[in-house]
DNA sequence: ATTACTAAGCAGCGAGTAA
DNA sequence: TTTACTCGCTGCTTAGTAA
């Protein structure tokens, strides 16, 4: 959708287009828009075109009220900002399922790791890990998930090797529950490992390449 | 604002760019606003012009961050939605301070309204009303109101003549506690007679064309 | 008064490319 | 690899105006 439709919508929407008909000219909404009569009323033939908004044309006024395809268009960007300001306890992912070579077995197998999962996340992790390949762009919101915390895991000892600290933060892979695992040390990677209760490969049928959300919950 | 260049700001605040430097290359950009390299760039110069953002220009990366500045812009964005979806209890009036022909002060003293102010509003009304004269644009936000019912008083007689039944919504007039008061009948007017405990005029230090902002909450 | 067409002008876009 | 310049072209904007 182009910005400055979606600019006019919520203008539309201020002056409570959502909820009832409101009477305006194109010159007024040019004058709310500081732009030309002209461009106003291409404006509303343009958002008309695209059935965001319906008009009742009369001689000397017309009638304007955004549809159910405006108003999402509208909650849409409401969310956004939501996001960035309210719900900064949130971050979402987009990805793709990808497979491990194995390793993600290997860890999560090893006692320290699966006992702290359960005292600290509280669920008993099945073994292996979900790693779902994020699109390069949002490596900046693990930067943001490092900067909040995060629940710490503690490194242990065992197979005579040192097994290191990892940060987890509680995740809803395609809303089912389970948590994202980092290693505390290291900083970027394009894969975030998961873990859950649940095979959720099984349990949600999921397969390579499939595309996946990964909402983690701050603090 | 230009529309483009606050969906820009928008992106760069959903990849984190508020509460941290981020890591973005001109390119990534593009590919999240689905434009050019180039366009990108042009943007974030743009956003550095009117210093939204800071950036640190390295040799393979930059630094991105938004500046209070730009938080301020989207913060206000975020507030229009806010309105839109949120507070649709809640409706912003924008106008001038206007004299009125002193029937204000004629109708407040008249005990039937008077009483009634005091029972329904839980004050007791200054004599007299403080007009508002609102831009015309805003004139739907008053049909807004309408729809939402409101705080309807009772018509009587007095003076062998009837006084009619007007309705009323708790507001504040430049954060002050008050009332807007609209005849129940007679659609359009371009001025909002508001009326208080206080004399607006006195305790606020208002004249004639001064800006004032109310606010009218629903129910 | 309106809405909205046509036409001309101009801002923004992106290919090519330099640093 | 980057960022960001120039420049031609496209598409948006608006003056003029019809209905």
């Amino acid at each position: 959708m182009k910005p400055y439709l979606l600019q006019t919508l919520k203008e539309l929407a201020l002056l409570g287009a959502i909820h009832n008909k409101i009477e305006l000219s194109s010159h007024e909404l040019a004058q709310q828009l500081q732009t030309s009569q002209q461009t106003a009323s291409r404006y509303l033939l343009e958002l008309d075109t695209q059935e965001m908004i319906t008009r009742e044309l009369g001689v000397k006024k017309q009638l304007i009220q955004i549809t159910s395809i405006g108003a999402d268009a509208l909650e849409n960007e409401h969310m956004s900002y939501k996001q960035i300001f309210d719900l900064s306890s949130k971050v979402t992912f987009k990805g793709k399922l990808v497979s491990g070579m194995g390793e993600g077995k290997y860890y999560t197998g090893q006692k320290g790791y699966a006992d702290q999962f359960e005292k600290r996340l509280g669920f008993i992790a099945y073994p292996g890990t979900f790693n779902v390949e994020i699109e390069y762009i949002e490596r900046n919101k693990i930067r943001l998930l490092r900067n909040y915390g995060g629940i710490e895991l503690e490194e242990f000892q065992a197979e005579s090797r040192t097994f290191g600290s990892v940060v987890c933060f509680k995740a809803t892979i395609n809303g089912k529950e389970g948590a994202i695992v980092l290693p505390k040390r290291s900083h970027y990677a394009n894969v975030l490992e998961c873990i859950s209760p649940y095979n959720l490969r099984d349990t949600l049928d999921l397969h390579d390449g499939d595309t996946i959300e990964v909402v983690a919950y701050l603090q």
